[in-house]
DNA sequence: TTGTAAGCGTTATCAG
DNA sequence: CTGATAACGCTTACAA
């Protein structure tokens, strides 16, 4: 049947159950004030009619989206590396599709542009509320979201903890994993270990080295270099280059992401290093890839479908007017592999940093 | 200001400029009919009261949600391994951003998932038109989607073209890159050259699939295996081990994307093979880890971006009800590194294909 | 050129 | 418990 038939309304279920508009709506939403009788009596007209309810009629008179807005600030280049948010998306939607709730996607080349599409969902109210990924050090989305009226949930809390009211946060502590990773590193026998990572303005780019150099201090081992990037597979190899040149070498290399360590591994290989036995490597993030490389990459794994459901969730509550949680899961673990073992035999005359 | 303060109307605005509220209406939407005096009038009205469109009403009286949909369906496992469709919504978004349209972005796990979600957009009204990708052999969503009243453009062309009237399709011919990577092969004096490919149910596997029979029956040389799998990178390294068990192994191995074949690298490595002095790959898809493994891949690359755009724009022009196109971008194309190279010396006593 | 009024399809209020 | 009636905020014939 073509589009010329007119949308069967609210209206036409009335007129045939022979009851009002109003009583309509309160039997489609099973609210209290309509006899049973009545209800049944309407929901099968209903049926039969094939009436589904209007998105748009519903929004307006509801003051509702029933949508959410996840904008990612990326360039082009690096918009595809991340292999985050498709399964994150998944865990979301999980969780949205049952509740008829629909994800707005969006992805924008900075974070200015991005601020702006804040702006603009909120003025044109298209989202019941926003996800706020990648925090920053003294992020300024937090308090706009918020002066623009939305609740929102971040990935991970946020550096200015309750200065926003209606925010509140999902976490996966990704320095126990971390801890984990440069541990495993200390106990092979390294003493030297570097960390490449990202921007160093990402929180969680500074919580796991923060965690990398705890670890170190506690073992009374130097830091080696902390190598800043953008998360790029270019970026790692570079970097990797760069700590090779060092009068002395790490022995251990610790990446923010699989795929700066694979690229890594790489720049390694071209070197004749041989991993794990001339230099031991770890990942972030447990991609499928890190898997499949040789040798295997350890690294620290993340439920990332999971962390996408239990943000759903908080969303939905926070729409309902619940005050913003602070939830962790799980943290991130370590996952052993094959790219980590003893460093090789300690050049003969050095006088080392080690106790 | 808290948000107790009831949103500007374009009744105020009338209200405040003297006018009706259809005259400003006129003038925002700028129609003819009203004064030029008058426009400026309640323009400046507008922009001191910080008026600003609602997205609800506007949808509920023009019938148009202002939102595409995107809908993926792809098992929890297999999600993150695509680095196409961040890029590829990056893409959409240059040209959906300026139009004030949204995408809604939904993976579900599974195609009778995906095609319920179909239905419910359609039957909510909460989309104006649909991006299909991953089409498949007699590929039930283009009759699905035009009959829910829908335009939809697809990347790549069904193959039951014309069926659908709204179905719109914007290709990137990857025949002309598998092609290139095939007879790349054959220049470099490979005489056994396997394929290694996605589920056999998608069209671009079979395009690619006959693109490398196409070029080895040219050039009179025997088919090596083509083996389907999942797209994963567990798959890929699963599918090398095979052909590395053959009694006569290939010794050029195409995959139909990056990520495969690098999970193939790994295993070829294991095996004590030297890429590509003892075997040559090529991966598809030209991802940036591409270039940053060892040897850098010799693989195919899509402007993936591009396509996006191109995509956004036709699906605007459909639903502004322009007969559906179908367009034909840039092919893909070789980028040639370092991960081929001639075969190794022939084992003495064999009679070959070649003439 | 401008104003009026009727949609768009629900939900919510408030007398009966 | 029921059923008019008025929002919700904008668009758009149709009059004036």
């Amino acid at each position: 049947m073509p589009d010329s038939a007119r949308r069967v309304t609210i209206a036409d279920v009335a007129a045939r159950a022979g009851v009002s508009a109003g009583a309509v709506s309160f039997a489609l939403n099973d609210r209290p004030g309509v006899a049973a009788a009545t209800r049944r009596r309407i929901l099968d007209v209903a049926g039969e009619l094939g009436w589904q309810p209007s998105h748009r009629a519903r929004s307006l008179s509801r003051s509702t989206s029933f949508a959410f807005a996840l904008v990612l600030a990326r360039s082009t280049e690096l918009v595809g590396a991340d292999p985050f948010f498709p399964a994150f998306v998944a865990g979301l939607n999980t969780v949205l599709v049952p509740h008829a709730r629909s994800l707005l996607f969006t992805v924008v080349p900075d974070t200015t542009a991005e601020l702006d599409a804040y702006r603009r969902l909120a003025a044109e109210q298209r989202v019941d509320g926003v996800i706020l990924t990648d925090l920053r050090a003294h992020d300024p989305r937090p308090r706009l979201i918020a002066d623009l009226g939305l609740p929102a949930i971040t990935l991970g809390r946020p550096d200015r903890p309750g200065a926003d009211r209606r925010v509140g946060s999902v976490s996966v502590d990704d320095v126990v994993g971390m801890r984990e990773v440069v541990r495993s590193l200390v106990t092979a026998g390294h003493a030297r270990i570097a960390h490449v990572t990202g921007p160093r303005e990402y929180l969680h780019v500074r919580h796991r080295r923060n965690a990398w150099a705890g670890v170190l201090d506690a073992a009374e081992l130097p830091r080696a270099e902390c190598l800043y990037t953008d998360f790029s597979a270019g970026a790692g190899a570079h970097a990797t280059e760069r700590l090779l040149r060092a009068d002395e070498p790490p022995t251990a290399i610790t990446y923010t992401n699989d795929v700066m360590a694979i690229a890594g591994l790489a720049v390694l290989q071209r070197h004749g290093l041989r991993v794990p036995h001339d230099i031991s490597i770890t990942g972030f993030d447990d991609t499928e890839l890190a898997h499949h490389v040789d040798p295997p990459l350890t690294t620290v794994r993340t439920a990332v479908a999971q962390w996408g459901e239990r943000v759903a969730v908080e969303l939905l509550a926070a729409t309902d007017g619940n005050p913003p949680q602070h939830i962790d899961l799980d943290p991130a673990r370590l996952v052993v592999r094959a790219s980590v073992a003893p460093p090789p035999a300690p050049r003969p005359a050095q006088k080392g940093t080690t106790r």
